[in-house]
DNA sequence: GGCCTGTGATACCCGGGAGGTATCACAGGC
DNA sequence: GCCTGTGATACCTCCCGGGTATCACAGGCC
């Protein structure tokens, strides 16, 4: 009646992204003829068409792009459901700790806001371990979902606070990074359609979802990269201002007087019921 | 590695939530020794202990209690999705009808919002069919989480919107609904303390979960119950004052001044990315 | 037209594992 | 002592998930 396996869902979404029965079969490590009759199968027992079969390629119906958004949700949800047990009882690995808690930060965001947490709880009576996770770019949300991370540092507007519990822990404004010999460095303030639209320095576009906003600026993928790419006077980036923390000699940050702020919370997935989580989020709320 | 089978999570569940696994079985219609091993290999694949096995019974460890609560939610969700796929396929037994929103209510709730907002829904160009759930006592929530319901009507802080998306629609004062002829009836306000402890009239006691809060008030299953036993004169009760609309004659309605607001939200599940949804939404909140 | 290519579907086979029955091992209660 | 009720073990059966080989068909070539 209404069973439907993770191995059925896990199938139809691999065959959903990819629109290829043979690709996803080689995705899945298995051959494409037990693929196209577990989909067959899977059709018949919900009773609706998930694909329309062109006999050049595949498309999804409405209830399959149903299935695709509520699959991955369930899919996410149990290995969630795997990682998260296996962390409360101790065989991640490391083999022993019972109590512990996964914090994902954006890599390279603000220490000083960081530091200020894990000290303070630390400092807690009967604190678990905090593992600090360093998440890529707005990849906070997608492993808090699947179980990779208790609990995350998001920062509005540029994570998605959807679908899980927040509060605010600080806002701040944002800062363009200049070189330093720039003409604008000597600025005291500046707006943002002055960066955005400088012939000289245009403006560096990072990955999104492995995808790079179309402009004439450079591709970049980590914070290294941007800091010498502005040293060198290639490029210009806009950043909140704790920013400021790794900045070079060859730097300058200039703040924007119409950036929206950034507010940097602390969220949880809203079912979460731990002592320990629960604890670190009053340590939070209280700097 | 990291697979985990709905089944096993159904059949840990099970077992977590009996404490006993021949009960488990017997609920799962299945023999206990098959149930015994499935368990055992899903602690070994999961690399820990989830059940401590005392020779008098069965109870859980850590992981255990984190994978009862984790797994429910993985259950949810693949119901949920075998749900709305099959709603979003219209092979819901109904036959065809493409587009259609589950709207869950709760009995016996507000029908004047109830009735502005499918009005005014029904007048949106290319509305979805919109089909009225009633659900029990602050049920509405499971009711999205496992795919009943597309959308539900909530009241804080009757609800917990936890893990939802939501809008607030409404806020209202609550009233004490008295016999006509009682003393107090008589009274133009009064405050919650005055009504929860009159000797002659005790208040009446909803079921929450099944099981009812202790105290010395008749025990309620439904609205019709009540009025009655309200009108004999047996009970007092406290209502949001859209309860107005339903009373009889034999009843009088009391401003309560002390009483916690009770705010009417539109809410869904967070990740939902329907149109008809968001249309409905919008028109709530022009209400 | 004849042929090759690439798609998903079908036919058939095999082995692992899910589930059943019978039984054991053990702790309490009378 | 025995009986009861617990979960674990042993062993068997058979279904079904997965593999290989092949088909059916639509297009693109020359």
């Amino acid at each position: 009646m209404d069973a439907l396996e993770t191995r059925e869902l896990r199938y139809f979404v691999a065959v959903a992204e990819e629109l290829h029965f043979g690709r996803a079969a080689a995705r899945l490590g298995m051959a494409q003829p037990p693929l196209s009759r577990a989909i067959q199968q899977l059709e018949r027992r919900l009773g609706v068409r998930l694909l329309e079969r062109d006999r050049r390629g595949v498309t999804l119906t409405g209830a399959g792009e149903m299935l695709l958004h509520e699959g991955r949700a369930a899919l996410d949800a149990a290995t969630a459901a795997v990682r998260r047990t296996r962390r409360a009882g101790g065989a991640d690995g490391t083999g022993s700790s019972r109590n512990r808690l996964v914090l994902a930060v954006k890599a390279g965001s603000s220490h000083e806001l960081l530091h200020k947490l894990l000290d303070a709880y630390a400092a807690e009576p009967g604190a678990a371990e905090v593992e600090v996770l360093p998440s890529g770019t707005c990849e906070q949300g997608e492993m808090l979902r699947d179980g990779r991370a208790d609990v995350a540092l998001m920062h509005k507007p540029f994570n998605s606070l959807v679908g899980f519990d927040s509060e605010e822990l600080m806002t701040e404004g944002q800062v363009a990074i200049l070189p330093a010999g720039h003409p604008l460095a000597a600025r005291g303030s500046l707006t943002v359609a002055e960066v955005t639209d400088l012939p000289d320095l245009p403006l560096a576009r990072w990955a999104r979802d492995g995808a790079y906003p179309p402009g004439p600026g450079p591709e970049i993928r980590d914070q290294t990269q941007l800091a010498q790419l502005i040293a060198l006077g290639r490029t210009v980036a806009v950043f909140p201002e704790s920013a400021r923390a790794w900045l070079w000699a060859e730097h300058t940050a200039v703040p924007l007087t119409d950036a929206p702020p950034v507010v940097t919370h602390i969220a949880w997935p809203a079912h979460s019921r731990s002592l320990a989580l629960a604890a670190l989020i009053r340590t939070a709320t209280r700097l």
